[in-house]
DNA sequence: AACTATTTATAAGA
DNA sequence: TTCTTATAAATAGTT
């Protein structure tokens, strides 16, 4: 619907093919709202940019309060930290959650559905090892988490003792104000990343 | 886009309710499928009825894959078995499971986006949690379900045994093959039945 | 379930 | 990019 025709294949211009998106995924939010709204039923729509960006509309309130918790964490937490072990080798860590997500979009219908008591023995005791799977490699990704954050820590400690003792050494022949100032908020940085393992 | 403009809010007619469903659904679909290919982008929907029927799209090829397996079973095993614990005592038992499909929604993101490096440790903790928490209600779902079947058939055991004995009597009286061909049936009955719990 | 008058979404252009 | 506009597409009410 626009000044002519469209064939439904791939944009290969990328800045049309990204005007385009903005625009229909617009339009998507808002007919999923509408249908939500207008016939009282529950809507979800997820979408992942190629950018990997997470758009999402959901009917339920529980669910959106939820999200929007998320959301707000994500933007807040939006300043990159390129850790010591580096970005790429992270990803290859979590490879194997990718499955993760065809399992629950199954668990999601699956338990979800309860009334039409269509769950035989036979799919729980598949539910019950698909859902100890993730479990496994969601605690598999916590440890190796916690570990890149402690390697991290110890090297931002390494840096911070160094600074500190060339700023000892100035500061034995100085009352300059400034450097003691930059001394503390360097300590402060130290305090807050421990919160990353603590939390 | 009709006839003249509508309002969004839920529409009270229940049949009106039901036609304007069908049409936006079928919109809502299609547009997401247009979205996922035009853009390049990966984009799921999910819509449950108010009778709870689930409808859905999904631009990933093995997540459609499952999902018309599932659909498929669910067709299949249309026919309700009424069992002797009763229909609504049944619904209750699943009452706690209700709460996981909104953890599974949190899930499905947190993990299908492992690029962001958004997950943190705090997380992670407490999706274990709640993973742990779906498993163990999975079990004790599986658990009831197990003692549901087992309990129908011995029900239907019982019953059987009972027409036995009375088909016994009669067949030492005479050789009607009419009777013989009820008591093989019958006992086909129990072995398909059996199926339920070895599977 | 079809139809069609209108509204809505949006492709291309400014 | 953002705004505009011509046109395609969706759909509300009708039959």
């Amino acid at each position: 619907m626009g000044r002519r025709k469209l064939e439904i294949k791939r944009i290969e211009d990328k800045s049309a093919r990204q005007v385009t998106f903005t625009k229909r995924r617009n339009g998507l939010l808002k007919k999923a709202r509408e249908l939500s709204i207008l016939c009282d039923v529950d809507v979800g729509v997820i979408i992942f940019s190629s950018r990997g960006k997470l758009y999402h509309y959901c009917s339920t309130t529980s669910l959106t309060d939820i999200l929007e918790q998320y959301q707000s964490r994500v933007e807040t937490e939006s300043g990159p930290r390129e850790g010591v072990s580096g970005t790429q080798e992270q990803y290859s860590k979590y490879a194997g959650l990718h499955t993760s997500v065809e399992l629950l979009h199954i668990v999601e219908r699956e338990l979800g559905e309860p009334y039409d008591d269509h769950l035989s023995v036979t799919d729980l005791v598949h539910l019950e090892k698909q859902l100890q799977a993730a479990l496994t490699r969601t605690r598999s990704t916590k440890t190796h988490l916690q570990l890149d954050n402690i390697s991290r820590l110890h090297e931002k400690e390494k840096i911070l003792v160094e600074e500190k003792d060339d700023l000892g050494e100035k500061i034995a022949g100085s009352t300059s104000n400034g450097k003691r100032t930059r001394l503390i908020l360097d300590l402060n940085v130290v305090a807050n990343d421990s919160e990353l393992i603590e939390e």
